[in-house]
This record gives C-alpha cells, sequence and structure tokens, in this order.
DNA sequence: TAGATCTACAACCGAATGGTTGTAGATGAA
DNA sequence: TTCATCTACAACCATTCGGTTGTAGATCTA
C-alpha cells in the first residue's frame, strides 16, 4: 500500500480520481505514457485498496477510496506519536537527572 | 519518500530507531538478514531523509527524522482532506438541484 | 602491535517494476 | 451489421530492488 503511494504517477492518479468521475481512458490521456501503463497503475492502486472501479456503459470509472488513504494516514500518525512520547519520556528522564556525568553519557543527540 | 516507507523492514527499522540509541550492527541482528541488507535499507532512509546517523566511536546510531514521517502524514492529510471537500462540495451541489436532467448534465465537469 | 568489531561499498543474482506493443473481447453508435 | 471506442491482458525489455558474499578501512581493546 505505501509501495502503492510510492510512485509519482500513481499519487496524481489519487488526486485526479477524487471525484470518481473519470474514465481509465480520459485519465490515461493526462499522463505521457500509454493506456496500458496508466491501466497497470490503476490496476496497482486497485489492489491496494486506494481506488475502486465502477463500469459504466463501456467505460470504466476510476474513484480514490477515502478509507485507505486515513488508513495510511494514521499509520504514520501511530509512528509519530510513538516517537514523540518517546522523546517527551527521555526528556522527563533528563530533566529528573542531575549528575552531569551521568547527562553526558546519556545526552546522545538532545 | 514512500518509496522508503513501502518496505516493511524498513517501516520496523523507522520505529526501533526511535530512541536513536541503536547501531546498524545492533538493529541488524534482529533481522534474518544480512548486514549488509540492513545497511542498505538504512541508506534508503537516510536518503530519504526518515533517519539520521551519528557517529560514536566506530559505531553509527541511527535515529528516525520525526519531520520527515510528519511531513509524509501531512501529505496524506492533504489528500484526505481535499478528497472530503470535493465530496461535500458535490453533496451541496445535488442537494440544491432538484432537476434529474440537468444533474446528469453536469456530472461530467469537461 | 595484533586482533576483534563496526562500518562502507563493490559485484553479483533473481525477482519485481514501469514501461512498451500487440491482440482480443465488450459495448455504443451509425 | 459494421465500425469506432474502451477495456483487459499477454509478451517483452530495461532498470531497479532486495538480497547475498567478499573485501577493505577505522576504531577500540588486549
Amino acid at each position: 500500500m505505501f509501495h502503492a503511494l510510492a510512485d509519482a504517477t500513481r499519487r496524481d492518479i489519487l488526486r485526479r480520481s477524487i471525484g470518481g468521475e473519470l474514465s481509465v481512458t480520459r485519465l490515461a490521456a493526462s499522463y505521457p505514457m500509454s493506456f496500458a501503463a496508466v491501466q497497470k497503475h490503476v490496476t496497482v492502486l486497485e489492489r491496494a485498496g486506494l481506488v475502486t472501479k465502477e463500469r459504466r456503459g463501456r467505460e470504466q470509472l476510476v474513484s480514490t477510496a477515502p478509507d485507505a488513504v486515513s488508513r495510511a494516514r494514521r499509520a504514520l500518525d501511530r509512528l509519530e506519536t510513538a516517537w514523540r512520547e518517546r522523546v517527551d519520556r527521555m526528556s522527563r528522564l533528563l530533566a529528573q537527572d542531575t549528575d552531569p556525568a551521568r547527562a553526558n553519557r546519556t545526552r546522545g543527540r538532545n
């Protein structure tokens, strides 16, 4: 899923498919590559759950799935929160530690 | 940068390097792969700005850079927000528009 | 100094990626 | 029906990825 987000073209497809009004062909027209290439990108996004396709006649409309996007965002959220907590805990430890020798040994980075 | 996040081992390295206390060798001991492989992962994370290395004697301590993580999170944030705004705008349009034929004609946007 | 440890990096390999072209099936329109 | 359009997918190619082993430089320790 992060892999699906790792390509600039795919991220752009995600942005442009927010409304869910564009067919694969119409999307493909926006990029300097073949229809088949864009089709592959859409498939990758679809398998990552970032996008859904809906048939309308002979065309297939692409729309981004917000749930998956927010799931990825929350994953990074957790990572950031964990980091913040860890730093807070270390700062607290350093604050209540007044021995310079030990403080020096533990100083590491901030 | 999303590419750096796209590998499970690298995401785990990010988590375990939050404290900035682990050397590359110590990190490598946690994974079922060679030291060189882990070293490569750390390099990828470093070039993506997700991690920094700091020499201490002969070892190199790895610590995650929170700024980059939060930047990635905010990127997804923007995507999600854009989606929500788009949906809101569409709902409002549909709500104030009661003529089904016109609604159909206006849907296409382009 | 000698030896152990930590790191850096090159060379290689198989598999996956991102792109291409070509072919074929559905669907809509004349 | 016939033709154009949209989609799906296979086959292929060059490059990148994730892993390996091997070699060599730095730094600590006995």
